[in-house]
DNA sequence: GTACTTAGTGTTCATTTTACACTTAGTATA
DNA sequence: TATACTAAGTGTAAAATGAACACTAAGTAC
C-alpha cells in the first residue's frame, strides 16, 4: 500500500430504506421530513449511518425499527450509491435496502402523531432530498420484477386474507389487471398458500375463504 | 444530529471485483496473490480502495483497467458486504462488482509474465482471503441467474462467433446440456444476432457461418 | 322473497416448449 | 478420386403452458 493516504476516499457510510407499503390499493413509500440542513423541511427517505461493530443489514434493521413497530418484514439490500456528490456536505456513500410492510400491521396511532413522517404514493411523489428519487425508482422497479418471479409480495400482506385481495396486491405492484380464474389457478398451483380453515363475512355476499403463506419467506419461482 | 459522532462507524470503502472469463470451457475467476498482510500470499479477489472524488463505478472500472487490457467490458454492481468483522485490520466494507470478459480479449503475454494473477475455475477455488469467497459464489449465482433471462453472455463472447460456440457458452454458465435446434431457434428469434457473412473454415468439417450481437447491451427477453 | 354483491369454478383454443434424426459441406487419407 | 470423418445446419409432431371467457353459489340489504 504505497498509493498516499490522502487519495483514499475517507466517505461517511449511511444506509437509507425504501420502506413499502399499500394502503387504499395504493403502493406508497415512507418519507420523512428533513429537520437539519441540508434539504431542511423536504422530503426524504428514511436512513442513517452505519454505527460502529453494525453490519449494513443490522444498520437497516435498526432503522426500520426506528419508524415502525413491526417485526419480520421482508428486507433486502436494494443498491449502493456514491456519487460523489450526491451529499452537498461530504462524501457519503449509502447503501440502500427495500423493505415490504403490511399496512395492517402500522400501528396507525402512532403515525397519526408524527408530521415528520408521511406514506406518500410512488406515482405522486414530492421532491426528495438528495438522490433519494433514484433510489426510490430503483427499489419500485426491484419490487416490480422480483413480484414477476417470486412470491415477494408475501411481504404486503396481512396474516390471512382472501384470494381477491391477493390477486389485487398483485395487480397494484405489476400495474396490471389480471384473469380471476386463471390467477387462482396458478396462486393454488404453487403450494405456497394454506387455507386457514376461516372464512371472512364481510359485506352483502358470498363469505371467502382465507388464505395464509405457509411460510413468511421468499420463493423463486420457475 | 444529536448522537455522538463516536458512535459512527467511519469504514474504509473498498471495491473488489470477480472478473469472469471463459478458458477452454471452463468458467474461471480472475485472483490476485496477495503481497502483504494480512492474508500474504492467499488468493484474493482484484480490489482497491475508493479515492476521492471518484464514483463507485469508475472505482471499479479503475481497478478492471489496472487489471486488463480490455475496454467496453460488462460491469455491474453485485452487492455491498459489510460485516464488521470482514477485514482484520479495520472496518472495511466493500461494494463487489462482476465483470465479464471475451477470453480472447485478454492479452495472453501479458497475463504470462505476472505470477501473482491466476485465473481459476469456479468449481475448484484456493483458499481466499476475507470474504472473497462468498463474493465469488453470490457473483456466480447473479452470472447464472441472468443468463437464464438475458444476453448478458454476450459479455464472454468474441466479436464473432459461431452459433455452437455460443451454444457452448451457455451450456458453461447455466451448466445443462441444451438441444441443438431449440438452442438456435431460440437464440435467432430474439433478434440479437446478426450474420457477419463471415464462415469459419476451420476444421475437417462443414465451415460455420459466423455471428456477432447486434447490440453490445443488455437486453432482457420476456 | 327479490335484488345485489363478491366468491368460486372448467373448458377450449392458441402459443410455447420439448423431443428427436438426417442431410450438407467441407477436410483427411487411402 | 473415392471413402471416411466431422461439425453445421435444418423441420415436425407431441406435450405443456398460458390466455380467454361466463355462469352458479352464498351470503346481506331492503
Amino acid at each position: 500500500m504505497n498509493t498516499k493516504y490522502k487519495d483514499y476516499a475517507q466517505p461517511a457510510v449511511a444506509v437509507d430504506l425504501a420502506i413499502f407499503t399499500v394502503d387504499n390499493n395504493i403502493l406508497k413509500a415512507m418519507l420523512i421530513q428533513r429537520a437539519e440542513e441540508p434539504f431542511r423541511r423536504q422530503w426524504a427517505l428514511p436512513g442513517g449511518f452505519l454505527l460502529r461493530n453494525e453490519s449494513l443489514d443490522s444498520a437497516a434493521q435498526r432503522i426500520l425499527n426506528q419508524k415502525t413497530n413491526v417485526k419480520d418484514m421482508y428486507l433486502e439490500q436494494l443498491y449502493t450509491f456514491g456519487d460523489p456528490q450526491r451529499d452537498p456536505r461530504a462524501r457519503v456513500i449509502t447503501v440502500a435496502y427495500f423493505a415490504l410492510i403490511p399496512w395492517k400491521h402500522l400501528s396507525q396511532p402512532e403515525s397519526k402523531k408524527v408530521t415528520d413522517l408521511t406514506w406518500a404514493s410512488v406515482h405522486a411523489l414530492p421532491k426528495l432530498a438528495f438522490d433519494h428519487k433514484e433510489i426510490l425508482n430503483y427499489a419500485v422497479k426491484r419490487l416490480r420484477a422480483k413480484a414477476s418471479y417470486s412470491n415477494i409480495v408475501y411481504g404486503l400482506m396481512p396474516k390471512q386474507f382472501r384470494l381477491s385481495e391477493l390477486q389485487t396486491m398483485y395487480e397494484i405492484i405489476i400495474n396490471e389487471k389480471l384473469d380471476k380464474r386463471n390467477f387462482r389457478k396458478q396462486m393454488l398451483a404453487t403450494e405456497l398458500l394454506e387455507e386457514t380453515g376461516k372464512k371472512d363475512i364481510n359485506g352483502a355476499h358470498r363469505p371467502a375463504r382465507l388464505y395464509r403463506f405457509k411460510k413468511n419467506k421468499i420463493v423463486f419461482l420457475d
